[in-house]
DNA sequence: CCAAACTGGTTTCATTTGTAACCATCGAAA
DNA sequence: TTTCGATGGTTACAAATGAAACCAGTTTGG
């Protein structure tokens, strides 16, 4: 073990994101094939989808996005006319925003497809190793959101 | 549990890329600060670091990166005069690549850091929760290079 | 009240990235 | 051999991203 090395093999930053990367990356091809989505757009979609009405700012907390990657990812969705704005009453910087019809649409076609994905990567996996990614990814969260 | 609601803060393909992302952008900070690297660059300096020599497609595959990713790495490192490319003897579209003495330094000035930053990381948890997310980023890539 | 600081959200600009086309070289098969 | 497909690596172009400036509206402290 010499000291002045760094095996990058197993180096945690790297072996994550590249993890990451990879998966990200194989599900991605299943909203960009289907519907020509990007990473944020998804993302919004998604939040939407689950939460029924958010502002942008709640979005990038949601899902951890920059807020410039909300306000172009609501664009797009808005261009689409799959989600539409709603000037909030009493604050009128704010903006409250919802999927249309064509929007639950999709996200409601995504759904099971998503779950699909994970299902399939979780089952190659033993019980053991299941409960392990589950608990590892939830401490490093823990402490990351504590710091 | 609504079958037709997707949980994007349970569902495992987000959280991966959100703490790989986050790790990865607290640990890019080292790099960039102190050298002004992207994480290409970071991560070919370290890969030659580690190996010696290597070709630009060896890099490619030992660090997960495309090949225009390389490219560029490497023709910054080489404007910096931190690398060589040295023809391959044989086959004439094959270059070696390794670090000058300048490239080396940086490298060595590197490595503690970086090693420093994961046990910082790792030190946060408990000993059961480090055995179980190096057992379940094992896992995860043992499946996905597999299929 | 009113100025100053702050917040929600958008836009601009420079940098980074991905895709695909490309050039040169190599290897294999006819 | 010649030719054709694969391979190492670069480049060109379009799209995605991040940082910072920006606009409008809101809050706060004097």
């Amino acid at each position: 073990m010499e000291p002045e090395i760094l095996e990058l093999e197993s180096f945690l930053p790297y072996r994550l994101y590249r993890l990451a990367d990879t998966v990200s990356r194989e599900f991605s091809k299943i909203y960009k094939d289907r519907h020509g989505l990007t990473r944020p757009e998804w993302r919004t979609l998604s939040g939407l989808g689950e939460r029924g009405t958010m502002t942008a700012t709640e979005l990038g907390e949601q899902s951890a996005m920059h807020k410039t990657k909300v306000s172009r990812a609501v664009a797009e969705l808005e261009r689409r006319r799959w989600l539409t704005r709603t000037p909030d009453e009493t604050d009128r910087r704010v903006e409250h925003l919802a999927l249309t019809k064509a929007g639950l649409t999709a996200y409601r076609e995504m759904v099971p497809l998503a779950k699909a994905f994970e299902q399939d990567l979780l089952a190659r996996l033993s019980a053991e190793e299941r409960t392990a990614i589950a608990k590892g990814v939830a401490a490093l969260e823990a402490t990351l959101s504590a710091s």
